[in-house]
RNA sequence: GGGCGUAUAGCUCAGCUGGCUAGAGCGCCACGUUGACAUCGUGGAGGUCACAGGUUCGAGUCCUGUUACGCCCACCA
C-alpha cells in the first residue's frame, strides 16, 4: 500500500502523470471498436505561426472536458491533433524571421541557407519557391513542437499518435482528393472576372476573409456634363476610378433623374461618353441620388456590370497602383484624348489614395467644367468617415481587380445549407443565427485560388496549344491515385517534363488553395475520406466540432459546405463555441492589442489544474474576463481535493487495517444515509449537464457538493469514524466516506485530471483494467448508490448543518474554539424538522462538544426564514 | 441600418420551464491553531436583481419599450 504524502508538489505530479497516460496510451483511439460506441472530435487545427495564448488554454480546455467526460461514459474517443501551418500566417512570419521573400521565378539554389540574424533595415533577399516553401517547414515544425508541449502540459487528453498538418502530404491528397470531387460534380469552376484582390499580398481572397474598417476620407461632389445641355453632380469618395466610369445611375423612379435616362453624360478630364440609365440599387436618398458605376469601385459595381453589356475599363493594376491606359482607342475612348492622355500622365504609377489626391486637384484646376464654365470638382472634398473592405489579414483596402480565379459554387446552395445548418445541434443555440446570417447574406461564390506559394496546390495542368497560349479551356486533372501532386514539378500522365511551358505541352496551374480549402475537410482528413471507406464509416459525421464564434463564417461554413458537396451530409452533430477571453478592462486579448498574457507562467503559478478549473467556469460562447484570483480558487479547490483524501483514505487504513473497505450495504446510518442521497442527487445533476455540453454547471454542482462535503459531513462524521470500537457506526462512516470519495473524484476528474489522478492512485486505482485510472474509470451513476436506503428523513442533512452553524456561530461570537463545550441546546422547531435533527443529533452533539443530557428539543416556531430557533449555552471553562 | 448576446453584492459569476425572506467564491471585518487542511477553519457585514411599463395571487425569472456595453451582418455614392 502506498504511503500517503504530506505535501503536494502539482509540478512534479503533472510531469509524472503525462508520463504514466503516456505509456499506458488511455487516450488512443481504438479502431475494433464500432462507430455507435465511439465519439468523435473535429479538433481544431491552431495555426502555428501564431503566439501561444491564454485563448489556446481556455479552448482547448473546454474541448478536453467533453471529450473526458466521453471517455469516462467509456466511448472509445477519437480525439487527434492537427496542425493549421499552411498559408499566409506563415509565409508572413516566415518572411519576417528570416528576412526572406518569395520570387517564383528564381530557379533553386542548392547552397542556399536560411539565417535569422538579418538586421532591421536589411533588404528582403528574392529566395526561389522551393527554398521558400523549405523554410516554412522548417519554421511550422518548431512552431508545431512548441504548442504541443504546452497542450501535453494542459493535460489534453489527445490522442497524440494521431496528428496531422494542412501542409502535409496526407492534407494535401484530402484537399486534391476534394477538388476533383468538385470538378466531377461541376461545382467549381474557374473564370476570369473581377474578384477582391489584395494589394499587398497580390492575391485574390473570399468573401470571408473580408471584413469592413472604419477608414477616413474624403467626399468629393464632381460635375458631369449631359450631352445636349445641363449637367449634374455625382458624389464619390474614389475621383480616382472617374477614368473607369462606364456608366452613371440613378434610380428610375427619380423624378430629378428621368428625363437623362437614355442621354448620354460626358465625364470631366477624360471626356469619355457614358449612358446615364435607371438603376434599382441607386438610392434617391444617398449623396445626390445619382452616381457612376466604374471598373471596380465596389462589388456593386461589379454585379451591375455582369447584369449590363458593357466594357471593363481597368484602370488599377494588381499592386493597387494605377495603369497606364492609352486614350481614344476601345473602350477608352474620349471625345479629347489629348487632354485625357495628359491629364493620366500625371496618375499612372501613383497608388490609388495618391492618385486620389492628385485627381481631385486636377479637377479642381481644371477650368472647364460642363458647358466650359467652372471648374468640375464643386468646393473642396469634405473629410468623411466610412467603412472601407479589408483583407482581414491585410493593411491598405481590397481592390477589385479581373483574374483567373477558382470559384465553389455555393451560391445556388443557400437553401440546402441552411437546411444543413438546422440539423447540427449548435452549443449555445443561438450561434446558429451567426451561421444562417451569414448564409442568408452570401453573395458571392467561393473563390479557393490564391497566388501565394505556402498552401495545396492545384491538381491541375493546361495544354499548350500550337501557338503557345495557354489553353485554361483545356484542363488536364491529375488522376485520384498520384495525389498529391505538384503540377509545377510533377509532370501529367502522358506528358514529359520537356514538353513544360512549350508549344503542344503542358503548364501546371501556379496557384494554391485557400487555406480555408484544405481547413474545411478536417473531418475527412481524420476520417481518410476517399481512401479507407471503412476507417471514414467509423469516424463520419462526427459528434462534435468545437471552435471559436468569429471563425463561424469561415471553418464552420467551408466545412459544412464541403460534407454537403461531398456526400450530402453534415460534418458533425454538435457544434460547441467558446467565447473569448477578455482583458481586466473587458477588451478582447489579442496580439496586436498587446494585453496578451502568455500561458507558460500561468501554468507554473496557478498548477495547470488551477488554470483549467478558470478555464472551465466558463460557459459555452460566454466571454469571459481575465481574472487571476480564479486561478487561485481552483488551485485551493485541488489541495482541499488532497487534503479531504487524505483524511479519508488514513481513516480507511486505521479502520480497515485488512484493507477491506465495508460494502455500500454497511452504510446505515441516519447521516451517511443522507449524505448518500446528496451524492445521488449531485451526480444526477452533473450528469444531466454534462449531457447538453454544458461542463460549466457540471463542474459547479461538483464543486459546491464536494465543498459541503468536507465542511459539513467530514467535520461531523469525525468522532464516529475515529471511534476506536469496530462497531456498525464506523463501518457506516467509513463506508459512506469512500464512496463519497470514489464520487466525488470521478465527478471532478474532468477538470482537474492531475489531483484526481493522484489521489485516485493513493487507494482506489485498480491494478488494470477502466479502474487503473480515474480517467478511464466509469463516470458515476444512480445504480452505484443502490443497495443505500433513502434516509428516513429527507431534511436530515439540512438539520444537521443548521444547527452545528449555529453552534459554530454562537461560538464564534464568544471568541471561543470550535471544540469548546456546549452546557445546553434548546432547539425550536416543527415536529418533522426536530425528529429530521433527532436522527442526526448523536453525529451534531459529538461534532458541537455537546454535554450529556444537554439537549431539549421543544416542538415550536422557529424565526422567520429559519428552519430551527435555538438557545444555547456555553459551558463556563473549556473542561465543561 | 438589420440581427444576436449581456446587464444580479466592491470584483468574478450561479440563479432550469415564475414562489427568493436573492446565492457562491474572491475581497473586506471579527474570531479561532480542533488529531485532512494556516496556500487553513469559523462567523459576519455587503444587493430597491440596468431603467420604465405590462401579464399574474405572486417576476431577478414571462411580455413590451428604453438605456449601456459587446459581438455578428450590411452595396462603402
Amino acid at each position: 500500500m502506498r504511503e500517503i504524502p504530506k505535501k503536494y508538489d502539482p509540478a512534479e505530479a503533472e510531469r509524472r502523470w503525462q508520463e504514466s497516460w503516456e505509456t499506458s496510451r488511455i487516450h488512443a483511439w481504438d479502431p475494433a471498436r464500432g462507430r455507435d460506441e465511439t465519439f468523435v472530435v473535429d479538433t481544431p487545427p491552431p495555426t502555428v505561426s501564431g503566439s501561444l495564448h491564454v485563448g489556446h488554454v481556455f479552448s482547448y480546455t473546454h474541448q478536453d472536458l467533453i471529450v473526458r467526460y466521453q471517455r469516462m461514459l467509456g466511448k472509445n474517443i477519437s480525439y487527434p491533433m492537427g496542425w493549421d501551418d499552411n498559408g499566409l500566417p506563415t509565409e508572413r512570419r516566415v518572411q519576417n524571421v528570416f528576412g526572406i521573400r518569395c520570387e517564383p521565378t528564381l530557379a533553386p539554389d542548392p547552397a542556399w541557407e536560411p539565417r535569422r540574424d538579418k538586421k532591421k533595415g536589411e533588404p528582403a533577399e528574392d529566395v526561389s519557391r522551393a527554398d521558400f516553401i523549405r523554410v516554412c517547414e522548417i519554421l511550422t515544425q518548431e512552431d508545431e513542437k512548441a504548442f504541443e508541449d504546452l497542450f501535453r502540459r494542459l493535460g489534453l487528453s489527445i490522442d497524440w499518435s494521431s496528428t496531422y498538418a494542412t501542409i502535409d502530404a496526407h492534407s494535401r491528397r484530402i484537399s486534391q482528393a476534394s477538388f476533383l470531387d468538385m470538378v466531377a460534380k461541376g461545382e467549381v469552376y474557374q473564370t476570369e472576372a473581377p474578384t477582391m484582390w489584395d494589394v499587398d499580398f497580390r492575391t485574390a481572397v473570399a468573401q470571408a476573409e473580408v471584413e469592413d474598417r472604419e477608414k477616413g476620407g474624403h467626399m468629393h461632389v464632381i460635375r458631369f456634363a449631359v450631352e445636349g445641355g445641363g449637367e449634374f453632380r455625382i458624389m464619390t469618395t474614389r475621383p480616382e476610378l472617374l477614368a473607369a466610369c462606364i456608366a452613371v445611375v440613378a434610380h428610375p423612379d427619380d423624378e430629378r433623374f428621368r428625363p437623362y435616362f437614355g442621354k448620354t453624360a460626358v465625364t470631366p478630364l477624360f471626356g469619355a461618353e457614358v449612358p446615364i440609365l435607371p438603376a434599382e440599387h441607386a438610392d434617391p436618398e444617398k449623396g445626390t441620388g445619382i452616381l457612376m458605376v466604374c471598373t471596380f469601385g465596389d462589388a456593386t459595381d461589379v454585379e451591375w456590370w455582369k447584369q449590363q453589356d458593357l466594357p471593363v475599363k481597368q484602370v488599377v493594376g494588381l499592386d493597387g497602383c494605377l495603369l497606364p491606359v492609352t486614350f481614344g482607342e476601345g473602350p477608352f475612348a474620349s471625345r479629347d484624348p489629348e487632354r485625357a492622355q495628359s491629364a493620366w500622365a500625371e496618375l499612372t504609377g501613383l497608388y490609388v489614395k495618391k492618385a486620389r489626391q492628385r485627381v481631385a486637384e486636377l479637377l479642381a484646376e481644371d477650368g472647364t467644367g460642363p458647358g466650359g464654365e467652372g471648374a468640375a470638382l464643386v468646393g473642396a472634398p469634405e473629410e468623411i468617415s466610412h467603412p472601407v473592405k479589408h483583407y482581414e489579414k491585410g493593411e491598405r483596402p481590397l481592390e477589385f481587380v479581373t483574374t483567373r480565379q477558382w470559384f465553389v459554387r455555393i451560391l445556388d446552395k443557400k437553401d440546402d445549407l441552411l437546411e444543413q445548418g438546422r440539423k447540427i445541434a449548435w452549443h449555445p443555440d443561438y450561434m446558429r443565427k451567426r451561421y444562417e446570417s451569414w448564409v442568408e447574406g452570401l453573395n458571392q461564390d467561393w473563390c479557393i485560388s490564391r497566388q501565394r506559394y505556402f498552401g495545396v496546390p492545384f491538381p491541375v495542368w493546361y495544354e499548350i496549344d500550337e501557338n503557345g497560349a495557354t489553353r485554361h479551356d483545356r484542363p488536364i486533372h491529375a488522376e485520384a491515385a498520384i495525389l498529391p501532386v505538384d503540377p509545377l514539378s510533377d509532370v501529367p500522365t502522358g506528358y514529359t517534363e520537356d514538353q513544360r511551358g512549350k508549344p503542344g505541352g503542358f503548364t501546371g496551374d501556379p496557384d494554391v488553395m485557400d487555406t480555408w480549402a484544405t481547413s474545411s475537410l478536417t473531418p475527412q482528413i481524420q476520417s481518410h475520406w476517399s481512401r479507407d471507406a471503412g476507417r471514414h464509416a467509423k469516424l463520419f459525421p462526427m459528434d462534435v466540432r468545437p471552435q471559436s464564434h468569429e471563425i463561424i463564417r469561415t471553418w464552420a461554413f467551408y466545412t459544412i459546405v464541403k460534407a454537403w458537396l461531398h456526400e450530402r451530409e453534415i460534418p458533425w452533430k454538435h457544434v460547441v463555441i467558446s467565447g473569448w477571453i477578455l482583458d481586466p478592462d473587458r477588451k478582447k486579448m489579442s496580439k496586436s492589442k498587446g494585453n496578451v498574457v502568455t500561458p507558460g507562467h500561468l501554468l507554473d503559478q496557478h498548477s495547470v489544474d488551477g488554470v483549467r478549473y478558470w478555464a472551465a467556469r466558463a460557459r459555452l460562447g460566454q466571454d469571459t474576463a481575465f481574472d487571476e484570483k480564479v486561478f487561485g480558487i481552483g488551485k485551493k479547490l485541488a489541495t482541499k481535493i488532497f487534503n479531504a483524501s487524505r483524511f479519508v483514505f488514513t481513516q480507511i487504513d486505521n479502520a480497515c487495517g485488512d484493507g477491506v473497505v465495508p460494502g455500500r450495504g454497511a452504510i446505515g446510518c441516519p447521516l451517511d444515509l443522507a449524505l448518500v442521497e446528496r451524492l445521488r442527487r449531485a451526480v444526477a445533476q452533473a450528469t444531466r449537464a454534462f449531457e447538453a455540453f454544458d461542463y460549466a454547471a457540471a463542474l459547479q454542482v461538483a464543486e459546491e457538493s464536494f465543498w459541503s462535503f468536507c465542511d459539513h459531513y467530514v467535520e461531523l462524521v469525525k468522532v464516529r469514524s475515529y471511534a476506536a470500537e469496530d462497531g456498525h457506526e464506523r463501518r457506516s462512516a467509513v463506508a459512506a466516506l469512500q464512496l463519497a470519495m470514489r464520487t466525488y473524484l470521478r465527478l471532478l476528474a474532468p477538470f482537474l485530471p492531475y489531483i484526481t489522478e493522484e489521489v485516485w492512485s493513493w487507494r482506489l486505482a485498480a491494478p488494470e483494467g477502466r479502474e487503473a485510472s480515474v480517467h478511464t474509470a466509469p463516470w458515476p451513476v444512480a445504480a452505484e448508490f443502490d443497495g443505500v436506503p433513502a434516509p428516513a428523513h429527507a431534511a436530515g442533512f439540512e438539520a444537521a448543518v443548521e444547527v452545528t452553524t449555529k453552534i459554530r456561530g454562537a461560538k464564534t461570537a464568544a471568541q471561543k474554539s470550535l471544540r469548546w463545550p456546549v452546557s445546553r441546546l434548546v432547539v425550536r422547531g416543527a415536529a418533522e424538522d426536530l425528529a429530521a435533527l433527532e436522527a442526526v443529533m448523536g453525529d451534531v452533539a459529538e461534532a458541537a462538544n455537546l454535554a450529556a443530557g444537554a439537549l431539549e428539543l421543544v416542538p415550536g416556531e422557529p424565526s422567520p426564514g429559519d428552519r430551527f430557533a435555538v438557545e444555547i449555552t456555553l459551558a463556563e471553562t473549556a473542561e465543561g
